[in-house]
DNA sequence: CTGAAAGCGCTAACAT
DNA sequence: ATGTTAGCGCTTTCAG
């Protein structure tokens, strides 16, 4: 016998219409044929549940249609949002995105750079944590297109996506400092990150422009998580340093944070101003609100996902000439930058402003972007990108 | 030339070495050979940057060495710890999990199923949201081993491990009950989902067993989201039905409902009680802290992955027999359930309990599963499954 | 329009 | 221990 057992094949197919495996293929792939075999082939083919073998078709053709994420954390609402935008780019065009969790450990995202080599997806987009010299290494050498969603030294040789977190820091610092508040702590993710430096960075800048010296000990670096937050917090609060507002680096901390408060009988925002990053979904779900500072995940998921394809499929070629191909050896290499804008809501807006909202939110859909009354009228402040 | 261009294949390697391809590939698994040959191929994979072709691997051996996880809705935090736990036990035995987000939509979960026939991967782990007829007959032909995380009919043929949500809810509204509460609101997902109508169905039975009359307007049936959780809780608290809790089908729900509440004004849990499914993170990080069914997910992940590589990997098969393989074709088929357990928190616990909380949460990490004063001294209540 | 045949990169007989 | 060769399932020349 030729084709048993097993899952069909076009041989099997091809046996049972009565016709070559090369008809079978090219009727499958709509390559044309006489009327006759495309019924012949296309009835065969339903009948037998026939389903082409993708592996097969990745080695031959040398794609797979698979692109990789790696994101530090899954858990992380941010990531998501990364996740959904990526998909509405890459799912139209017919690819298949695989998720893979680094949990921020180096060598993992090492690890995932070094296996776009075993071409099981035919690029990568990476949210590196931290950018070591391996890292660099790692993707100078890729072996395939990679889309980095973080911030590259200049001259990296890779596209990139980054968020400025610098800017959308001092955003939510003088957003604070604007509403009078003076003692304002800081709870940070791992400081050795490339995100944590940043908003250390950006914390600090706007301190300094505010005239506030800075103090160390009103700094707690931690871990970007909820637990964190509230650990991290409540060491700041009980420490008695007198803070009367906190920024948080990420939405999940400064959830912590409003929760070791509210455990300390603190009102949000009268006794405490909180302000999140990321403007998550968790920063609307927090009761109050949170005032948040959006650095564009989705929308840096978007634009990571077009660079990716634009590298893949050579669609629209500039007139230039045949420029494609890997990561940035065709074509120049792509980097921007996505603005941060701050979102103010109940945990930043004073009492009256909390009213307001609270009026208005007896009616769906509840308002964002509520401006704390004598601050800010434009809620939403984009900041310059540096 | 016979190996040019492109990444370095087996015969780039041999040419470089000096030796076959087929030393090269039994040095690369190890398969022994001479020191020498060994040495020199080694040199030459590393020095060429050599990693091998997954894809041709997979052809050859017949098996990718992924598995496939498809959940409804990535952002649920319920569905993260699944995958979490999922990983746990694939990671170490070598496997890749491919992540995929169906957004409960049926066709999509169906693609899913067919899609196990491409060979892309090894095996599936599936939650759907509701199971159709088209589901059973997608299962029961799929083409490698499935696991369903979720109710299916009995005789179903396919291994699965299901929450037991139906006494899951009866936990909630029977805490709910014992706490003196009779007007209890629930706010549930969509009614027509496997999740939604099991809830319900609790829901009910629980009232009916402490004596009330079921009132079909305590029920509003939405969306599995925040927002939803908010608008629907909104609605029953504004409809003036003089509701004193509410019963919420999951986390994200509960969260919205206890925003709702917030911005009316409303104490937790003085003035209305909040219970949410799925002891999700979420149902920590909430202020007050949410009293939440943990229906087990992380737990249910997995067991539905240990039962799927115990398909894959026939590792220590019973003296009966060598049977094995696909789906439900070997061995008896599997069916887990996992039993809820209900956790207490300050959305729940009177007053009294909610001072006990936050006097000790001063001191980290803080307390869990505080049972309410004078009702109930297990907090944590194993449910019996039905 | 169709069939025969080559070959993607790898592993595993099989032969030496 | 090593080399030769077949073949996984598919697409795609190349003849006919």
């Amino acid at each position: 016998m030729t084709s048993s057992g097993g899952p069909p094949t076009v041989e099997t197919i091809a046996e049972a219409a009565g016709v070559s495996i090369a008809s079978v293929s090219r009727v499958l792939n709509g390559h044309g044929g006489r009327p006759d075999t495309v019924r012949r082939v296309e009835r065969a083919a339903a009948e037998l549940g026939y389903v082409p073998n993708r592996v097969a078709r990745s080695l031959k053709g040398g794609r797979t249609r698979q692109l990789t994420f790696a994101m530090p954390d899954i858990g992380n609402p941010a990531y998501v949002s990364m996740v959904r935008q990526i998909q509405t780019v890459t799912k139209p065009l017919g690819y298949r995105l695989l998720l893979h969790s680094t949990d921020a450990v180096a060598e993992d995202e090492l690890d995932v750079v070094r296996s776009l080599a075993d071409r099981t997806s035919d690029g990568l987009i990476i949210c590196p944590i931290r950018v070591t010299d391996a890292h660099l290494a790692a993707l100078a050498t890729a072996s395939g297109p990679v889309v980095v969603i973080g911030s590259l030294p200049e001259g990296a040789g890779v596209d990139s996506v980054r968020a400025d977190s610098v800017s959308g820091a001092m955003l939510a610092v003088r957003h604070l400092v604007a509403l009078g508040r003076r003692r304002i702590g800081f709870v940070n993710g791992p400081a050795d990150t490339v995100p944590g430096s940043h908003r250390a960075t950006g914390y600090r800048s706007a301190l300094a422009e505010a005239g506030l010296a800075p103090e160390p000990e009103l700094t707690v670096a931690t871990d970007f998580s909820v637990e964190a937050g509230a650990a991290a917090a409540g060491r700041l609060l009980d420490a008695g340093l007198g803070i009367d507002s906190v920024f948080c680096a990420n939405d999940q901390l400064a959830l912590g944070a409003a929760h070791a408060a509210h455990d300390r009988g603190l009102r949000i925002p009268e006794d405490l101003a909180v302000v999140g990053m990321d403007d998550s979904e968790l920063a609307r779900a927090s009761h109050p609100a949170l005032t948040s500072v959006d650095l564009g995940s989705g929308e840096r998921g978007r634009l990571a996902a077009e660079m990716l394809v634009a590298r893949l499929e050579p669609a629209a070629p500039a007139p230039g000439g045949p420029a494609s191909g890997g990561s940035a050896s065709g074509g120049s290499v792509g980097r921007v930058t996505v603005a941060p804008r701050l979102v103010v809501r109940a945990s930043t807006a004073g009492p009256g402003a909390a009213t307001v909202r609270q009026e208005a939110a007896r009616h769906a859909p509840p308002p964002e972007r509520v401006a704390p009354p004598g601050v800010d009228t434009s809620a939403v402040c984009a900041g310059s990108a540096t």
